[in-house]
RNA sequence: CCCCUUAAAUAACU
C-alpha cells in the first residue's frame, strides 16, 4: 500500500486523473492515505463532484480528508461551499483555517482575510504569511509590514511574500534591506529581488545577482526575460531565451513581447509557430 | 516524526 500510494500520487503529479483512478482501483486495501489522494487528485484534475463523491465514499476520514475538499471548493472560487463544508466538520485544525484565508485571498478580499485571521483559535507561520500576502498584493503595504514585524512567527515565506510587496511598489532600497536581512535565500526570494532590481533601473545589477544564483529554474529564466524585454534590451532577451535549458508558455509570450516591441514580426511568428499549444 | 491537505517569485490575455 505504501508504495501504491506513491504510484498513485506520481500518476496524479504526471499522468491522467484516469490513470490515477486506475492505480487507486488496483489498490487491495487503500488506507485513509490512498483515498486522500485520490480526493487531492480529483481536486488537481479541476473534477471537485468526483472529488466529493469519493470523500462522501470514503471509510474513515481524517482531518487531511475535510482539508482537502474544504480546499478544493475555496481554491476553485466556491468559498460558500467552502464554508458550509467548513461548518460540518466534527472539528478544524489549523490548516483548515489556513485553506479559509487563501478563499477570500483568492477573491482579493483582504477584510475577509484579516476577519478570519481574528478569528482564528491559533494561527501558525503559514497564516501569517497569507496576512502579509493578501495586505501586500492589496497595496497595503505598509499594514503588510506592521504585520509581518508584529508576526509571532516568520520564515522565508514571510520575506519573501513582504519583499514582492515592495518589488511592486517599487521601493527596491526597502526590498534590498530587507533581503539583506534575510536568514537565509533561495531561488523564490532571490528572483523575487533580481526583479526588483531590475524593475529599478539597474538591469546589469539584477542580471549579476542572477548570475549569482547557486540554482536557476524556469521561472527564474523566464523573470530574466522579462527584465530584459521590459526594459527594451531585445537583444539580451532573446540571448536568454535561446540560452535557457527549458520552455514553458511564460518563457514563450515573454520573449513574443520582446519581439514585437522590437518589431520583429517575422521571428515572433517563427517563436509562435514553436509553441506546441499554440498553433 | 512519518506516503496525503494550506502560505512566497515569472509572461500574455482580459
Amino acid at each position: 500500500v505504501f508504495l501504491g500510494n506513491i504510484l498513485l500520487l506520481m500518476y496524479t503529479r504526471l499522468g491522467s486523473i484516469e490513470q490515477a483512478r486506475d492505480v487507486f482501483a488496483a489498490l487491495l486495501h487503500p488506507n485513509v492515505f490512498s483515498w486522500n489522494l485520490l480526493i487531492q487528485a480529483f481536486i488537481e484534475h479541476g473534477e471537485m463532484e468526483r472529488s466529493k463523491n469519493a470523500f462522501d465514499a470514503m471509510p474513515g476520514r481524517n482531518m487531511v480528508s475535510w482539508n482537502c475538499v474544504v480546499a478544493g471548493y475555496a481554491q476553485s472560487g466556491h468559498l460558500e461551499d467552502a464554508k458550509l463544508v467548513f461548518d460540518g466538520m466534527p472539528e478544524r485544525d489549523t490548516v483548515t483555517w489556513n485553506v479559509i484565508l487563501q478563499g477570500y485571498a483568492a477573491r482579493c478580499d483582504v477584510e475577509g482575510v484579516a476577519r478570519t485571521f481574528e478569528m482564528m483559535p491559533e494561527a501558525d507561520v503559514v497564516s501569517w504569511t497569507s496576512l502579509i500576502t493578501a495586505y501586500a498584493a492589496t497595496g497595503h503595504l505598509e499594514r503588510s509590514k506592521g504585520i509581518f514585524h508584529r508576526a509571532a512567527q516568520r520564515n522565508i515565506f514571510s520575506y519573501t511574500a513582504l519583499l514582492t510587496g515592495y518589488a511592486q511598489s517599487g521601493d527596491v532600497r526597502a526590498a534590498r534591506k530587507l533581503f539583506d536581512s534575510m536568514p537565509e535565500w533561495n531561488i523564490v526570494s532571490s528572483t523575487a529581488m533580481f526583479q526588483a532590481i531590475a524593475r529599478s533601473g539597474d538591469i546589469d545589477a539584477a542580471r549579476a545577482l542572477f548570475d549569482a544564483m547557486p540554482v536557476k529554474n524556469i521561472v527564474s529564466w523566464n523573470t530574466l526575460i522579462g527584465c530584459y524585454a521590459q526594459t527594451g534590451h531585445t537583444e539580451a532577451a532573446i540571448a536568454v531565451f535561446v540560452a535557457m535549458p527549458e520552455w514553458d508558455v511564460c518563457s514563450s509570450c515573454a520573449i513574443l513581447t520582446a519581439y514585437s516591441d522590437a518589431g520583429d514580426l517575422a521571428r515572433a511568428r517563427e517563436t509562435f509557430a514553436s509553441i506546441p499549444c499554440f498553433s
